[in-house]
DNA sequence: GCGACAG
DNA sequence: ATCTTGTCGC
């Protein structure tokens, strides 16, 4: 086990919020670099049931731009769905660890995430992270990371690509386009509407490229961003708008 | 070296 | 992330 993995109690500590969010940033890089050298077992949604879909997300205080800082109050909500069901909703409030620097998103909203997901009475069998996944310089951005944590299945979705590139797709609901990373793919643009600007769905823990965009098919109703994702953010930024 | 760079 | 502004559509 490597000194950034037992410092940070992530081997041993599988499932444990607590564990697994270094607040250093060269103890964070290194252990994206070897969270990102693994090869999670493969993870597909079942062909027989309804996939059981959770979404997680965090906002900061309203008139506050930039990047932020280390202490910054943060809303977070996490919610697991079956279908057009809600079977269970947290919500809590709680502080960012660090400012916002692109490739170290984890170490501002890692803990917050992880444990508000792991106070789910119902847990999900596959979460969508507003972040990105192997799109990321170690191949292990925040919904990677969160799944690796939280050993659970992660499909990332975001606004748009880290480092990765590609064309849009077609104007129709449902089409995709590949984005590749060195060669690699790493996720795929996603017209969840007709007419609006694509999502990117990112291949995150235990999910490759083809799952993420079928997770977010299965998990789009009739608004642009999935369902379990949308309702996390209405319920986090409702907690924030009631403080 | 400098800018760009998920939220 | 959050904010401002503008535009289109129900």
């Amino acid at each position: 086990m490597s000194r950034a993995c037992r410092r940070s109690g992530l081997l041993g500590h599988v499932g444990d919020p607590e564990h697994g969010w270094p607040d250093a940033p060269a103890e964070l890089a290194e252990l994206q670099a070897e969270l990102g050298a693994r090869s999670p077992v493969p993870w597909r949604p079942p062909t027989d049931r309804p996939t059981r879909i959770g979404g997680c997300f965090c906002c900061f205080p309203r008139g506050v731009e930039g990047f932020g800082e280390r202490g910054d109050p943060l809303w977070v909500a996490a919610v697991t769905y079956e279908e057009r069901r809600r079977l269970a909703s947290v919500v809590r409030t709680d502080r960012a660890r660090a400012p916002y620097v692109a490739g170290l998103l984890a170490m501002r909203e890692g803990p917050a995430l992880a444990a508000a997901v792991a106070e789910l009475t119902v847990a999900p069998e596959v979460l969508l992270v507003n972040a990105t996944g192997r799109d990321h310089p170690r191949a292990a951005g925040l919904a990677y990371h969160l799944g690796a944590a939280l050993d659970l299945p992660t499909v990332g979705v975001t606004h748009r690509p880290l480092l990765a590139t590609g064309d849009w797709p077609a104007d129709a609901p449902g089409a995709a386009a590949t984005l590749t990373l060195s060669g690699t793919p790493v996720g795929a643009w996603v017209r969840t509407r007709a007419g609006r600007r694509p999502l990117v769905a990112h291949a995150g823990w235990r999910t490759d490229p083809g799952t993420a965009v079928e997770v977010v098919r299965l998990a789009t109703g009739t608004a642009r961003t999935p369902v379990p994702l949308r309702e996390a953010r209405r319920l986090a930024r409702r907690a924030r708008a009631l403080r």
